[in-house]
DNA sequence: GGGCAACTGTACCATAGGTGCAGTGTGGGG
DNA sequence: CCCCACACTGCACCTATGGTACAGTTGCCC
């Protein structure tokens, strides 16, 4: 639930001033949280005046909607490549599923010092300022990762019986934990490396509890 | 980092107006965010003027101030008791660590329903509205269970070699990640179970590392 | 009965989100 | 060449919220 960078392809046409707005706004709601992000800020920084923003989203929360719609379409994106191409390194669904939170982890490494920050977590934490739809959103995003991991983890199980009695469903949901609570000690701390250690020790445990 | 119950005793004296602001913010920070917590409510809910509410505190930071060190005092005293505890259940550092891990998850089990969530961890999605005291105090917290946790599983490591190549600062941290992992699930999509879920995956990260 | 803690009341200010609406410039299709 | 729609601008105005300033009041303790 991280921004990963973008692929730097596409985007000939001129960006839009729509398209500008989001992307500021992506990265300062990630620096300095929701609330703090002011609309004047936005727009100061685009060039528009007021009345050009409330042309292109309704209000905020509109805003917020749109944000995390662009965050969960980009994040599904980069999981697929990177799970896709970590499949493509080794057929065995455990050394597969090892190589991908490894690529994981070196991505977060490398990328983590621009704008760390899950889109979807922001929204847990200041509640009312989004409505409804917004927060179901949120949870759609943990629902999706869940299911993706739950998925690699069935297959792993399959093959491979865990040393433990655990629950899959919670074992998915322990690696957005781990991220979350990587995200959150990173930005508390101000250590870059927290969120790959975080994402490696989940690796560790997944090697603990499956490899023969 | 997490709102543990308050012992029933102590507290003859009617409470302040002051501390029942204090009780009544936690309560609704931890609910619906910082930002969105009106000092209107908050004196509303008390019975109070605003001259009152800026009687007791200089301003809003000062109030996030207080209710951050309430917050991280009566956390470490309730780390204290279960963990001393524990290891008055058994002598050796494994088991009596995982013995507390385990009366942690169950006490989380028991009182999340109330009000998930930690103060330090809400800090750091809602950057700019706090100043900088705030933020290190958050940082402090963080710092606080780091150094607990690694002092534990020190002296694990002393007697038990661990089966993989860990590094003890990030593995202490990991529990924090776990348990602010867990509040953000259980947040976002309403199950309360997450949380000592994901302390259990911890415990069990530890077992399979160190048990012989 | 003097003093201090814990307020109340009133007035006032700035910032931010938000509404409503009339007007404008520019590029592409008919 | 004209017209329309898109993407805005400009202006007026409203509300909520945080915050300042300060004078006055109440109740309890010494």
């Amino acid at each position: 639930m991280v921004q990963l960078p973008m692929t730097v392809a596409a985007k000939q046409k001129p960006v839009s001033n729509r398209e500008r707005l989001l992307e500021l706004a992506e990265q300062l709601v990630l620096q300095k949280g929701f609330a703090s992000t002011s609309i004047e800020e936005l727009i100061a920084g685009v060039g528009i005046t007021k009345s050009g923003f409330f042309y292109h989203f309704k209000d905020k929360n509109d805003l917020a909607r749109e944000l995390m719609q662009r965050y969960l379409d980009e994040n599904a994106r980069q999981l697929d490549d990177i799970f896709n191409r970590a499949a493509e390194l080794h057929d065995d669904p455990l050394a597969s599923f090892l190589i991908g939170l490894k690529l994981f982890a070196e991505l977060m490494d490398k990328v983590h010092d621009v704008h760390p920050g899950c889109i979807a977590a922001a929204v847990v934490y200041q509640d009312q300022l989004f409505d409804a739809e917004v927060r179901a959103m949120s949870a759609e995003g943990f629902l999706a990762w869940r299911k993706r991991f739950r998925g690699y983890l069935e297959e792993i199980a399959k093959r491979y019986p865990p040393k433990m009695d655990v629950d899959l469903q919670s074992l998915a949901d322990a690696l957005s934990a781990a991220v979350d609570g990587g995200i959150i000690l990173s930005k508390a701390l101000h250590e870059r490396t927290a969120l790959p250690a975080q994402i490696m020790h989940y690796r560790n445990y997944i090697k603990l509890l499956f490899e023969p």
